[in-house]
RNA sequence: GGUUCGGUAGCUCAGCUGGAUAGAGCACAAACCUUCUAAGUUUGGGGUCAUUGGUUCGAAUCCAAUCCGGAUCACCA
């Protein structure tokens, strides 16, 4: 149980014996004491002095009373100051709970809760390579999927790739057009930066093509469809729903080369997945559902046949979700989709990791798979987060304004190899050993710097600044990590010995033990938030603290043998924290750097 | 226009279930390496929390209106 909830837990009690009053745990108001007043933590008692009739002052002081004498493990002693009754707890409570968690590695990992969860995350298209936007979504997949784990969900990830459609013939047709055979081998090119090159190649065609048939008269409108090369390519949207031979190939062939570049991308930033789905495999799902909601009278059919559901009374429009040639919609497929994973998984919880911009499909989505008493339905949840930005606006692969996804890691990289470099410090690593490092170094930067925002904002990103690897950024806490393991090889810290010592905690000492209190409880924010920002400035405020305890206590030179044990333990158990925390952000942590 | 998300220091962001004098990082100015890693630490300047009104002991936080910006409201996915 966390500090602050054993002091709600005392407050009820001690209210409830006072003055015969019960209330809820959490009505009770606990903070973190300011710094520039004494105490560690503290009750706010505006909250029920109305209710008691009594002045803050008179009934501080009871409380304070009562609090300290039925907790004397708990709290040392108290003072009111306007209304705040703030709680000094006991130095030996914080020595103990070093003295417990020291070198625990579950410290933080709740008990499997028997709930299950899928989290769906990256969702590729097979026509261009992965960017920024990308990075983002699956870091923000991987991190909530591990943090859900550590908070005892049974948890499977899973993919969905969007290798069927328009967007994919348009490749495949500027393919046939310009390459002449070429290959991702013959050109020794990354195979999803080879397609996406064609993808680029369509468009520019494509508007040629609009603007030459613009110059003979005809409208912008009217020239985007008839262009012959946007003609071929529907054609051939059709010809693989016919399952033409050829096409099929063609399709297979080129997706297969995005997907060994996808294979090495997804390799190098720590991607993965339990289970993928393709969306060529799944886009018919969902057809049978149309006529199951029909029939219960969820949907309706207008005159010309295409089918519909009406959600004007929920604040919403209507919504198709068949036309009227009969085949279905992305939103016929998706509740497929969740109806498939559901029977598949059972799971209690789904939730999609999409841009914000797709706020409204799943919204609609949810609705309508409740009206269809869907099982699964309840359970969805649309973790959605906000575009990445340029400071010049929106990033628009048909304009190349795009941040490439392996181009930004290699830069990474790079930078991570010439900080290295320049401070010298590991030349005695390998060739193995100092890539290993530069991977962690430079992913940890990129990782944390996406990671650290609430997901919910959209971020801006500035190419022409580098990414910082100061401050509050991820080598910053793998610094801090890297510097208590060199204390502690130094020290040979292990094993412990137990801490018997009723001594005094210096105010360092004791803001670093109260951080790390806070841990598990942090965890368990982020994983109810959905949101593993809370983890990130979590584990910066952890760094910061060790740091400036670090630069003011000597370790190896304590004052005392009990000085030099307690402090051992606090950075043994730092060490711990930011390594798991960091290990839910999908980052590492060095041994040395 | 409807819905929805946002507007906090020069920049990037915390804080938002109402609580004490609004915080970090970067940038800027300065100090600290014969002592456990200076990717570090310390100090300093820097704010009309978009605006106006309301709710109350108390509002960056809640409510209303307004202004500004994004997303969305496709027989695209």
């Amino acid at each position: 149980m966390s500090v602050v909830l054993k002091i709600k837990t005392a407050t009820v009690q001690a209210i409830e014996q006072l003055y015969g009053m019960s209330l809820p745990a959490d009505q009770i108001l606990v903070n973190a004491t300011k710094p520039e007043f004494e105490g560690d933590y503290t009750v706010v008692l505006f909250a029920f002095v109305k209710q008691l009739k009594k002045s803050p002052d008179a009934l501080g002081q009871e409380l304070g009373d009562a609090l300290v004498a039925a907790n004397p493990t708990l709290f040392s002693s108290y003072n009111i100051i306007k209304g705040f009754l703030n709680l000094l707890v006991a130095n030996q409570f914080w020595m103990d709970f070093v003295e417990q968690e020291k070198n625990n590695a579950l410290f933080g990992t709740q008990q499997t809760n028997g709930k299950s969860v899928m989290v769906e995350y990256s969702s590729p298209n097979t026509n261009k390579p992965l960017h920024l936007g990308h990075l983002r979504n699956n870091f923000l997949g991987w991190s909530i999927a591990e943090i859900l784990k550590v908070n005892g969900y049974q948890v499977t990830k899973t993919c969905i790739v969007n290798d069927r459609g328009i967007h994919i013939c348009k490749s495949m047709i500027a393919w046939q057009l310009f390459a002449n055979g070429a290959t991702p081998e013959s050109t020794n090119m990354k195979g999803d930066h080879f397609v996406g090159d064609y993808y680029v190649k369509f468009n520019d065609e494509y508007k040629l093509q609009i603007a030459a048939l613009v110059a003979t008269g005809i409208d912008a409108a009217q020239a985007e469809k008839e262009a012959p090369i946007m003609k071929a390519t529907q054609q051939m949207l059709l010809d693989w729903e016919n399952g033409n031979a050829e096409v099929l190939s063609l399709w297979k062939r080129m997706n297969e080369w995005v997907y060994a570049g996808f294979d090495t991308t997804y390799k190098k930033i720590g991607s993965d997945f339990d289970k993928t789905y393709f969306e060529s495999q799944t886009y018919l799902l969902g057809k049978d559902l149309v006529a199951e909601g029909l029939e219960k009278k969820v949907f309706f059919q207008k005159d010309d046949t295409s089918v519909w559901i009406d959600l004007t009374a929920d604040g919403l429009d209507e919504k198709l979700v068949q036309r009227k040639d009969g085949t279905s919609v992305y939103m016929t497929q998706d509740i497929g989709l969740a109806v498939n994973k559901y029977n598949e998984f059972k799971a209690d919880q789904s939730i999609y990791v999409v841009g914000d911009e797709q706020n409204y499909h799943f919204k609609v989505l949810k609705l309508i798979c409740q009206k269809l008493g869907i099982p699964a339905a309840d359970g969805i949840y649309h973790l959605s987060y906000g575009m990445v930005e340029l400071p010049t606006g929106k990033m628009k692969s048909r304009e190349g304004t795009v941040v490439d996804a392996d181009d930004l890691v290699d830069a990474m990289l790079n930078i991570a190899q010439q900080k290295t470099e320049e401070l010298g410090k590991v030349k005695d690593f390998t060739t193995e050993e100092l890539a290993e490092l530069y991977n962690t170094i430079g992913l940890g930067a990129l990782k944390f710097f996406l990671l650290r925002v609430d997901p919910k904002k959209k971020m801006i990103f500035n190419p022409e600044e580098s990414i910082d690897f100061h401050g509050f950024t991820g080598p910053f806490i793998q610094y801090t990590h890297a510097r208590i393991k060199s204390i502690l090889r130094k020290l040979s810290a292990e094993p412990f010995a137990t801490n018997t010592a009723a001594g005094i905690l210096l105010p360092l000492e004791k803001s670093l033990a109260k951080h790390l209190e806070l841990f598990p409880d942090t965890i368990s924010e982020a994983a109810t938030e959905h949101d593993p920002s809370k983890l990130a400035i979590y584990l910066f405020e952890l760094a910061k603290l060790f740091n400036t305890f670090y630069t003011q206590h000597s370790i190896a030179n304590a004052e005392s043998e009990e000085k030099k044990l307690i402090r051992l333990q606090l950075a043994n158990l730092s060490a711990l924290v930011l390594s798991k925390g960091m290990r839910l952000l999908g980052i590492n942590v060095p041994e040395r750097m």
